[in-house]
This record gives structure tokens, C-alpha cells and sequence, in this order.
DNA sequence: ACATAAACGCAATATTTTTGCGATCCACTC
DNA sequence: GAGTGGATCGCAAAAATATTGCGTTTATGT
């Protein structure tokens, strides 16, 4: 991924990363280039990665998926094949919507979206007490979304 | 946001959330349904707020955030003045990518997304220690995002 | 069985994306 | 300082995709 990114494509990302289908003579008008010139920049930027995928995003309520829970897991051994197996075992799991490795008091936090704390429930049974490398863990029973996604600050600072 | 989805819409949901880019055309072939009347399911989907937005998922090292940092908030005082402020102060903030506000040990988990460790010191100063309804906050750096985005497990059980 | 509303497919239309082409702008070489 | 190559541009044509009118079909409630 090399590419330095100048203002015109700073710009063209923030506005897809609002609304993905803003068309390209709108994103034109609003940049200053032709939408030709929007074209082969966003292709280019698909290209090399800087846009990874383009997403519709989706209200868990509606389909069912009410509840979101986060859990801080600590492991046992952070010896690297455990790690990674501990590691794939949640990232397989389509209830964990994102998993990050973390430096500090946990190593791992799981953002889980389920129907049900039973599900939920089911989960930690599969995850974390059938896998003999996960120590100990937390959970945290999100009451609120009150800001998800993955946008970026983009022309912010 | 009234409307039970059929297993239609769950698979365009599925469809669409997994690439928002795929042509009506072949959503219609994989699901067994017209363009049109894809069209019109997806355009039905967004005005219930069952589709809430399209975005481009943009990957952050290319534009200068690499660092992902994870927080949790314990505050003072849950009164409802106190929370909303707090709360609010973290969502406005654009380095804030997520924002759950929990039932557990801790009250909030924050989701940053950051340039270098000291802009992370500097929000510190202003969301936590310049608010006196924080009363305790604690830090997991991010070595790796295994998983991340807005992805639900739809059609998955 | 019948009326009504909702959803469908087809095909025409409108919009959006993509591409060919010549022009322009830099950075570098000679 | 003119010449060359590469990257990007805008314009306009072409291709692909999305949207809509319309007649038909399907589902639902009486």
C-alpha cells in the first residue's frame, strides 16, 4: 500500500466514507474535478487498498440482533500458536463482530452482537470456557450504541 | 421501523452488506428475483432504516491513523445530566469511532482511532481528566484489529 | 369465491459509471 | 532551455446500472 494521498483524494474519501453512493459528478462539483477524473481516482484508491470494501450498513434491531456485548478476555499462554488459534477462534465466529489484540490489563476485546443474552451465553461456553488457553474474561452488556462504525477522522486535525 | 423481512430481504441484506456494490442485476440472479423488483426491496429497506447508510470502508494506516486504542470510562455520577454531557462529549468527538455505554464494571467503552500515542494523551486531557464525571478510565492499545467493521450474522443461525 | 393491496416481471427510460482520446502539466535528461 | 516520458486532466461517447410505468400475478382478509 504505498501512495501519498493528496487533498483531492482526502476529500473524495471523506465524502464516500459518508455516504458511499454519492455519485461521482456530485463528488465532482464538490471537489472541483470532473467526474471522470472521481472515477479513476476512486478506482485507483480501491486499487491500492485505501477503500477496502464498500458496506451496507445494517440496524442490528431488524434483524434481530438487539443486544451487543463486549467482553476483555485474558489468556493463558501468549505463546504464538495458542495465540493464534485462541485469536482465529473468534475471529471465525460471526457473532464476534470485531476482535482486537490489546496490550494491557486484557488481551483480547470482542464486540459480540446477539439475539438473546442466551445466545450470548451459548457463546462464552464455546469460546471461552471450551478453550483451555482463555484465563479469564469480562463482559460488558452494551445498554447503548451510541456511536458505532468505522469511520475515520478524516480532514479532521 | 415496523416490517417483518422475508428471506428475500435477508439476503439482500446479506448480499449488500457484504458488498454494496454488487449490481441489482446479479443480487436479482443469486437471491431468484428481478432487478426491478430488487430495486424496489432495497429502496423499501432503506427508507424503513432496515439499510441505515452505504459506506466505503476506508483502511486507516493509509490515511494516518494507525494506532487503535480502546478505553474504558467509569463516571461519577449516572445522573442523567451528568451521563448525557459525558456522554455526549465523547461522541462528538471525531477520534471517537465507537461509543457503548455499558452495564457492568465499567460505564463506558470508547473506540479511538488515532495518529500517534500523544494525540491519544491529548484526548485523554480533554474527554477524561478535563471532566470531573470521569472518576476513573482505563487504556488497552490495540496491537492488531483481527476483526472489525459493522457486520452482522445475518442468515448464520 | 371475491375484492383489495402488495409485489412481481418486462421493457422503456433515466441516471451513473466507465473509457477512448487529445491536451496539459511536471520532473527529469541532455 | 528544448525534448521526453509519465501521470492526470476534461470532454464526450459508450457501457453499465438503476429506476419507473404498466399490465399481471400473488397473497390476504371478508
Amino acid at each position: 500500500m504505498n501512495s501519498q494521498l493528496d487533498s483531492y483524494d482526502l476529500r473524495l474519501l471523506a465524502a464516500v466514507q459518508q455516504d458511499a453512493r454519492t455519485p461521482q459528478n456530485e463528488l465532482g462539483e464538490a471537489v472541483n474535478l470532473s467526474t471522470a477524473a472521481v472515477n479513476r481516482r476512486l478506482k485507483r484508491l480501491g486499487e491500492e487498498g485505501v477503500i477496502e470494501r464498500y458496506t451496507a450498513v445494517i440496524a442490528p434491531d431488524a434483524v434481530g440482533y438487539g443486544l451487543t456485548i463486549i467482553a476483555t478476555v485474558e489468556v493463558e499462554s501468549e505463546q504464538i500458536d495458542q495465540l493464534d488459534a485462541t485469536r482465529r477462534s473468534f475471529t471465525v465466529c460471526p457473532h464476534v463482530q470485531q476482535c482486537y489484540y490489546t496490550a494491557g490489563e486484557w488481551d483480547f476485546v470482542l464486540v459480540f452482537v446477539v439475539q438473546h443474552m442466551e445466545q450470548y451465553n451459548e457463546l462464552t461456553r464455546k469460546l471461552f470456557f471450551g478453550n483451555a488457553n482463555v484465563k479469564r474474561f469480562k463482559t460488558l452488556v452494551a445498554m447503548s450504541r451510541d456511536k458505532v462504525g468505522s469511520t475515520l477522522p478524516i480532514g479532521e486535525n
